[in-house]
DNA sequence: CTGAAAGCGCTTACAG
DNA sequence: CTGAAAGCGCTTACAG
């Protein structure tokens, strides 16, 4: 039976098979009879031991099954070998929304090589954010993080310039103080976008937008008035959504159940459309030949829905990986950076098609 | 112009505005003229130092923005205060996953009050998780792990066994060795899901299976084959899977494209259903009027597909945060648990119906 | 109630 | 080429 000791905080802490056995390299260096700053020279392959004494200390370090403690190091190199997503939003909402898992994917496959951790965490509101960004950078726990969610008027901005913590803003929209930026131009593929249903022959062109305060709501919601605007059609009516299946769906009773119907529907990401599409049939619509639908993301699912969702391609596991390497380089004591991935994409699929008259 | 200093481990460091000047416990006790441990106690609430002292010591440390470093406090406390998730997956297809996002959001629900936080990496194939987890361990940057993607013969937990790294295992159908576990029966809702096809009257019912290997894979194929047997109805054409949509996709190229196709499909899970009604569709058949398709996880978009996907509603979120108090109270000592949450239960909508004939 | 010392596991000048 | 010492920022016994 396991008997109970006491840890250093007073907390119990159970001994386990081998793991009491903690071995640091003091016991490298008494095993091999050198002192610690020779092993520390050997293991990091720093000039001034000889070959017979490196090749000694390894194996002794390999046998004793030794790997040097991130705290003992962090301590003295003032790194943490860790950048930190701290996340803006209800964990409902991150569950649902595609970018995050492909934005982590990228993030990942650059930090997994430049031996860096990602720490995640959930805040849940923005408040909660602001309150632990400043504790975060203090306690030193990551070297640096990414901002996700840019708002217009961001008050993380001025918190990170402050504490003089790395930071990368993803699709902040400008270019910030003190932080390097990454951005995927999504203007292009929304004018390509307009424009495809305006080809079409489509007059009443309606918007179901995304949750207000974001960058990227504003940006389509001004995109489908400015293009509409430019090609001399009054844009159709704006529903409030949230770019959710669910808000996409109301709006659906909303657009659908008027008197006079839009017969194309721009929606603010592809959840959204599949809501629309999804209530859209409930009622007795066809797509696209009662109503054209488009979404934006270009999530795997849209070109798997009944019919496959005409979107924008957007590339959110580049953006993380480039986000990624900017944060690699401002922590290593570079200058900000501002860089761009290649604009997204239209991808006409067949939610869309002419108007019936 | 800011100018370069070399930092610690000779890389170029910039000085950040107010970033230079770290506060430290030092700094604290000299602003205060008492000693560090006396700042320690005071912040810390830790009995012996006057209510006097402690309310100076306190204003001090909040004027002067201190926080204590959680590298100093790590390094004597033996605590990392942050538990790891080591995906052995490629990030293409974690980004797909649905189950990584709410499991991801569960656990933080939990880790988040205790103030722990996540560590993610993403090693990308077993035989990497396998070479990292002892560099984890005994660099000792987690306490405590989670253990997805559980196979049949998996060697992780003989490692964090032999580690002494608390671990909890998720899904890993029996109970195991050193670790926690927490399961989510699957069986009660597959079976019901099969008996609702068998109600309905199909006789010739396939399988698209997961990715072989996985433990969840052989579940379902194993209560296919034992469900059908049991009503004396002999198991339809088993196809092999990889729980995407393309995957689906293509299962629906050979079920539907063969001379006697069958007329209910059980697909592993729901991206896999949902690509499998995308192809049928394009192969001419109606859901659920030619073929009826069931799923499998209740993803937040299965109730938005058309037809609306007949399922199982299983709960990642629930199963991360049941695994995060699990982990939590084996790295405070406690004896490892064996913990359910309720059974994952069957949802019928509209991709199920009497077969034709 | 307060302070001086030791030590957690490392790395980095600096002596020999 | 190797070793002894100092120090990173804390906490925890132990003296006073």
């Amino acid at each position: 039976m396991p008997t109970r000791m006491t840890g250093p905080r007073g907390q119990a802490r159970r001994p386990r098979p081998d793991a009491g056995v903690r071995v640091s390299i003091t016991d490298v260096a008494r095993e091999a009879g050198v002192a610690i700053s020779t092993v520390s020279a050997a293991l990091n392959g720093r000039a001034g031991v000889s070959e017979a004494t490196r090749v000694r200390i390894t194996g002794i370090a390999e046998r004793l099954g030794w790997v040097p403690s991130i705290r003992g190091r962090s301590l003295v190199a003032r790194q943490a070998w860790a950048v930190g997503l701290l996340v803006q939003r209800p964990a409902s909402v991150l569950e649902a929304d595609p970018f995050f898992a492909g934005f982590i994917g990228g993030v990942e496959t650059v930090l997994d090589e430049a031996h860096y951790a990602l720490l995640l965490q959930l805040a849940g509101s923005r408040e909660r954010v602001l309150q632990r960004l400043p504790l975060w950078a203090r306690s030193e726990t990551v070297d640096g993080i990414f901002l996700t969610d840019v708002q217009a008027d961001d008050p993380r901005f001025e918190v990170v310039g402050r504490l003089g913590l790395p930071a990368v803003a993803i699709n902040s929209g400008d270019k910030r103080p003190f932080v390097s930026t990454v951005h995927q131009q999504h203007l292009p593929g929304l004018r390509a976008l307009l424009r495809h249903l305006l080809d079409l022959g489509h007059t009443r062109i309606a918007h179901v937008s995304g949750s207000p305060g974001f960058v990227h709501s504003g940006e389509r919601e001004d995109a489908w008035r400015t293009e509409l605007a430019d090609a001399g059609v009054v844009a159709g009516p704006l529903v409030g959504g949230d770019f959710t299946s669910e808000g996409g769906a109301r709006a659906a009773d909303e657009l659908l159940g008027s008197a006079d119907p839009p017969t194309a529907v721009l929606c603010a990401n592809d959840l959204t459309a599949i809501g629309f599409i999804s209530r859209a049939n409930a009622m007795g619509f066809t797509v696209p030949g009662d109503v054209s639908v488009t979404g934006f993301d270009g999530i795997q699912l849209s070109g798997f829905t009944a019919p496959p969702l005409t979107t924008v391609q957007t590339a959110p596991h580049d953006l993380g990986a480039e986000a990624a390497r900017l944060l690699l380089r401002l922590i290593a004591g570079g200058e900000p950076e501002h860089t761009e991935i290649p604009a997204a994409e239209l991808l006409v699929r067949a939610s869309t098609a002419r108007p019936r008259r």
